[in-house]
This record gives structure tokens, C-alpha cells and sequence, in this order.
DNA sequence: CTGGATCCTAAGGGATACTG
DNA sequence: CAGTATCCCTTAGGATCCAG
């Protein structure tokens, strides 16, 4: 019982920083973004469409869009025709890698053991009738 | 360029941990839960419910069964009336708490920056106007 | 007290077509 | 190439009422 984890957070509608981000974590597609710019460092907006498999080109934009808003990344446009644009982590998006990193180790860890209880527990409803 | 971080993950649909567990990580109660009950241990339902601001009775009940089929807590229930049920987080849950945390802490670190970069954001496409 | 069953809306997100 | 603009469908999730 360590207690104090949640501080003050637990009453807090908006400026609740585990619900902000986990909420950014959270989406479908800003991780993956976020994964294959440090994968890769610089990427162009079709490398990105062509590495983050099954993402829509509108999907992409609004990702790309947050994640630069957030400041976790950077977008550097050349006005040239055709037009060339390159995305690259900010030093703030790199440093989101790492924790990303414990979490993606511990999904690796212990998917069998999800996968495991989740038969289990189908197999046990299944049972019951 | 550290490279291979997303290994042979990238192109899979179904079977990959990663948008596995941040599907889980990213909805909207589902950490909250598994915080809350690493921070008081067992906890019975309405407890939960006052614990989590916010949360519908409806949601709990879906988080919590949830949480349960993927093993990540203990459901105990003493038939009595009134009815009267435990939750507590198995091994498998506490496991999460940890790289969880570095994921808090990364948040409760960068929080400014992030709210800085939006503001930044915000006023440069005002300004722009 | 601990939920189950419904209903309903708001947001997420795909497909497609168009543009500088 | 790198988006924008629509349309539309699916899902998350809140509110409410009911039940053992």
C-alpha cells in the first residue's frame, strides 16, 4: 500500500497530467508515430504513411498535427514544387521514448499471461453455460 | 537511430502488444482503475466509484470486467445480501504499476513544456490571422 | 450494494475525391 | 507530394431504470 500515487490528481477534471497523456498515449495512432520517428529519425509524410501500416492519410495529418502541437515534434517544410515536408522528435518527444519503451518491454513480458487469462476467462463464461 | 525498436510489429493487425496493451493503457479508465487499487489494495465496487472522479456506473463495471479478463484483478464476491464484492490486483496487475509510473512521472516532468508548446502553437496560428 | 439492460449522443476514424 | 474537405459509419461512453 504505498499510498499518494494519485495525489491530488484523482478530483481533477482537466489539469490531471496522468489523464492528459495517457490520453495521447492512449490513441490509435500518436504512439506508432511517435515509435517510428525514433525508429527511423527524419521521416516525409508518405514514409510515415508508408511505415505506420493502415493509418489514413487524414489520420496521419491530425496525428502529425497534435503531436506538433504538443511540441513532440517538429515539421520543417520546404516550399518547393513538390512540396517536401519532414517530421522529426523534438528533444521532448525523444525524452517520451524511453517510459514508452518500460511499457512496450512490459506488454512483450506478460502478453502471453494476458492472452492466457483471457481464454480462461472465455473458457470459464463458456462453462457456465 | 537506434532502429528495430518495432521489430516485426509494424505491419501486424491483430497480434501486436504494443496496440494491444496502449489500447488498454489509452482508454479512459482503465489506469485509473489499476492505479486507484495499487494505491488503497482491495477495494469494493462503490469504493471504487467514489475513488474515481467522474467515472459512470456503467463504465466501472465494464472497466473492471475487463481488467479481470485480461487477469489483471482478482474479483471476489461474497454471496450475501446485500451483496458485497472485492477487487484487488493480481501479480499480473501490480506488474503494470511500475513502468506505468515512469510514464507518470515522464508526465508530471514535461506537463509545462507540453502546455507551453500548445500555447506557443495556439498564438502562433492566431497570429497568423 | 452490485450490477444488468437500454437508449442515445458525441467523438473517433475510414473512404474517397479534390487542390496548390 | 502533402495535404484539405466531405461523407458516413462505428464505437465509447453517459444517463437512466430495473433487479437480485
Amino acid at each position: 500500500m504505498k499510498k499518494e500515487i494519485l495525489r491530488k490528481c484523482e478530483n481533477d477534471r482537466d489539469d490531471c497530467p496522468v489523464k492528459d497523456v495517457l490520453n495521447r498515449v492512449g490513441d490509435k495512432w500518436s504512439m506508432l508515430t511517435v515509435i517510428m520517428l525514433s525508429d527511423h529519425g527524419t521521416l516525409r509524410f508518405n514514409e510515415l504513411h508508408g511505415l505506420i501500416d493502415g493509418i489514413s492519410q487524414r489520420m496521419l495529418t491530425v496525428t502529425l498535427k497534435t503531436l506538433e502541437a504538443d511540441g513532440l515534434l517538429e515539421r520543417k517544410m520546404y516550399p518547393q514544387i513538390p512540396p517536401k515536408v519532414e517530421y522529426t522528435l523534438t528533444t521532448l518527444g525523444e525524452s517520451l521514448v524511453p517510459p514508452l519503451m518500460t511499457l512496450y518491454d512490459w506488454a512483450n513480458a506478460h502478453m502471453p499471461a494476458i492472452k492466457a487469462a483471457r481464454e480462461r476467462y472465455g473458457r470459464v463464461t463458456l462453462a457456465a453455460s
